[in-house]
DNA sequence: CGATCTCCGTTCAGATTTCGAACTCAGGTT
DNA sequence: AACCTGAGTTCGAAATCTGAACGGAGATCG
C-alpha cells in the first residue's frame, strides 16, 4: 500500500492518518492549538524546511482542517486558523499529550500543564463511553465491521 | 529540526510523536489493537515493504510499546504484543477513529463499530476532565508551561 | 530615492528514506 | 528431494526531505 491509497481504505484510522498521519502535520496542529497562525511562526517553531511547511499547510487547508484567511491588505497576508473540523482534532492532540506526559515526562514533571476552564483545575483527558459515561480502556472495547465496512472494495 | 531531535523537545506531543508519529507506526498499532501479532500479518494487512515493518516493530519494541516473545520453538517464532505502555495508546487510536468516523465516513456509515463491553452499547469515545468529569473541548483548555518545561534547554 | 526589512512562499541540487523485489535461513510437509 | 512458511535482510531505483538561495509586494529607514 502506498501512502496516498490510505484515504481509500474502509477504516477510519487509515482515512484520518491519510490527512494527519504525516511526520510534521501533527506538530503543526499542536502549534495551531497553541495559537500559532502564521507561516513564519510555524516554520520558525518547528525549524523544518519551508517547502514542507507550505505543503503541509496546503494539505490541511485542502482538507478543511485549517482555513487560510487574509489578516491584512497591502501586502496581503494570510493566517491559518483551525476550522470546526480542525477543532475536532483536539481530543487527538490531548490523548497524545497524555501519553507523553505519562511515559516521557522526566522527574521534573510534564512540560506543559493544561487547565480546564470549566472547573479551574489542571487536568488530563479521560475517555468515557458516550452511552454510559464509564471510563473506557482497551480491554473494554470490542470492534466489529460496521455499515460502511466494504463499500469501497466490493465494487465489482 | 530533524525527526530524531523531536524526542529531546520539552513537549509531550513531540516526544510521543518521536515514537508513534511515523507514517506507518500508528497503522501497525491499529492492527495490534485489533489483535494482529505476527510479522507476516502486519506486513500482509498493510501491504508495505517488509523492511519498514521490521524497522517499525523494532522501534516499538525498543520503546517498550510492543513486546517480542516466542510463541513456539522449532523453529522459534515470535509475536508482537502490546505492553501496558502500548495499551495506554488506546485512547489515541480511539480519538483518531472518532475523527475519521465523523468526517470521513460515507453515507453508509462508519466502517467499524465498537461496542463497550461495560454497557453493551456501540459507542464513541468522549473526553472528560479528570477533575470534574465535564466534557472537554478545545475552547475549554488553557495551556501553560509546567515544571518540566525547560529542563532540556537550560543546561548551560 | 535607494537600500534594507518582513512575510510568504518557490525552486533546486544533493542527502536521506522508502519501495519493491529478490534473497536467506531454519525448519516443516509431501 | 522438492516445496512451503514465517521472519527477516539486502540492494538498486524511486520518492521525499533538506538547506540555501531566490522572488516579490509592500513598509521602513536614511
Amino acid at each position: 500500500m502506498k501512502w496516498d491509497e490510505l484515504a481509500q481504505e474502509p477504516c477510519s484510522v487509515a482515512r484520518s492518518l491519510a490527512v494527519i498521519g504525516d511526520r510534521w502535520t501533527l506538530m503543526i496542529l499542536r502549534d495551531a492549538f497553541l495559537g500559532v497562525r502564521r507561516f513564519e511562526a510555524f516554520q520558525a517553531r518547528l525549524g523544518i524546511s519551508r517547502s514542507i511547511v507550505t505543503e503541509r499547510l496546503n494539505l490541511l487547508v485542502a482538507e478543511g482542517v485549517l482555513e487560510r484567511r487574509p489578516y491584512q491588505d497591502r501586502p496581503v497576508r494570510h493566517e491559518y486558523r483551525l476550522t470546526a473540523k480542525g477543532l475536532d482534532l483536539h481530543p487527538v492532540i490531548m490523548t497524545i499529550v497524555d501519553w507523553g506526559d505519562r511515559h516521557y515526562a522526566g522527574e521534573a514533571g510534564p512540560p506543559m500543564l493544561r487547565r480546564h476552564k470549566g472547573c479551574g483545575c489542571d487536568f488530563h483527558a479521560v475517555q468515557v463511553c458516550s452511552e454510559c459515561g464509564e471510563r473506557v480502556t482497551a480491554r473494554d472495547v470490542e470492534a466489529r465491521p460496521g455499515p460502511g465496512a466494504a463499500t469501497v472494495r466490493s465494487f465489482t
